[in-house]
DNA sequence: TACATTTGACCCAG
DNA sequence: CTGGGTCAAATGTA
């Protein structure tokens, strides 16, 4: 049994061999027409590359993982057509301009308030308002697919290798899953301003929509995690996480 | 006690 | 005006 079994691990890797050397001809091919492939981290177009890599892998140990296979045509077309878990990913790029018009609970709530804003049970309310912070974010903005854990919690988005510390949630206005939002565990400490965003994708909650926003200045700190994100050291070992980004739109 | 998470309220850019 | 980002008190956890 064990010799088959081997025998079988054997045809299963030499397989996936031959389709990485295949993908990876085609990523050559791809690379000429899209910048993109040169970011550091996973964009979506990587990340379709690199999921459907990891499931066509993964996918010979079904048995143990229980890990969704993706067929060799679907890959294909994953890497022509950026689709993924029948999701057009360019669509979800641009997901954000959708829904316009809808209006909100908030709005109710904040009516509400509004009418008995300064007056509390008959006592006026404190006249010092919060100080004014200005909001605009002119920081690099940077999004990616992550797929959540096979096995354990898939609640969470998967380790990147910096600790988080979640700072609120929200419902989002068409989104069938609130967003996350999470900054630096060290902010306090070594003011890393880094942050990102948590959110499902509607149509597929086996993946997340992660976005980094700003750069961890932690990394010097001796307290500080000195590992570099496990994704990130996977794709591109020789790139610091976050160093590279584009503009955000 | 210290740190993390939750969640309603606050604030602001568009 | 509105939706989304952030704050901060309350609460949870080790």
């Amino acid at each position: 049994m064990l010799h088959l079994s081997i025998d079988d691990v054997m045809k299963a890797f030499i397989g996936a061999k031959e389709r990485l050397l295949l993908m990876m001809m085609l990523s050559q091919q791809d690379q000429t027409i899209t910048a993109s492939s040169y970011a550091p981290m996973l964009s979506t177009h990587d990340f379709a590359m690199q999921h459907a890599t990891t499931s066509m892998l993964t996918s010979y140990m079904n048995p143990l993982f229980q890990v969704q296979q993706l067929p060799f045509d679907h890959v294909r077309a994953l890497h022509e057509n950026k689709i993924i878990g029948g999701v057009d990913l360019q669509e979800i790029r641009y997901k954000g301009t959708l829904h316009i018009g809808e209006k909100g609970v908030r709005d109710v709530e904040r009516s509400v308030r509004s009418k008995s804003e300064g007056n509390v049970h008959g006592i006026e309310a404190s006249s010092s308002p919060r100080p004014r912070k200005c909001r605009r974010n002119d920081s690099v903005k940077k999004t990616m697919m992550v797929p959540a854990p096979e096995v354990g919690n898939t609640e969470i988005p998967p380790e990147d290798g910096f600790t988080w510390r979640k700072y609120g949630q929200k419902e989002i206005l068409g989104s069938k899953y609130p967003r996350g939002y999470y900054r630096c565990t060290h902010q306090k400490l070594y003011g890393c301003q880094a942050k990102k965003q948590v959110q499902k994708l509607d149509h597929n909650s086996n993946i997340f929509e992660v976005t980094y926003r700003g750069e961890h200045t932690c990394h010097m700190s001796s307290t500080a995690p000195s590992s570099f994100p496990l994704t990130q050291s996977i794709i591109s070992p020789h790139l610091s996480p976050l160093s590279t980004s584009v503009p955000s739109t």
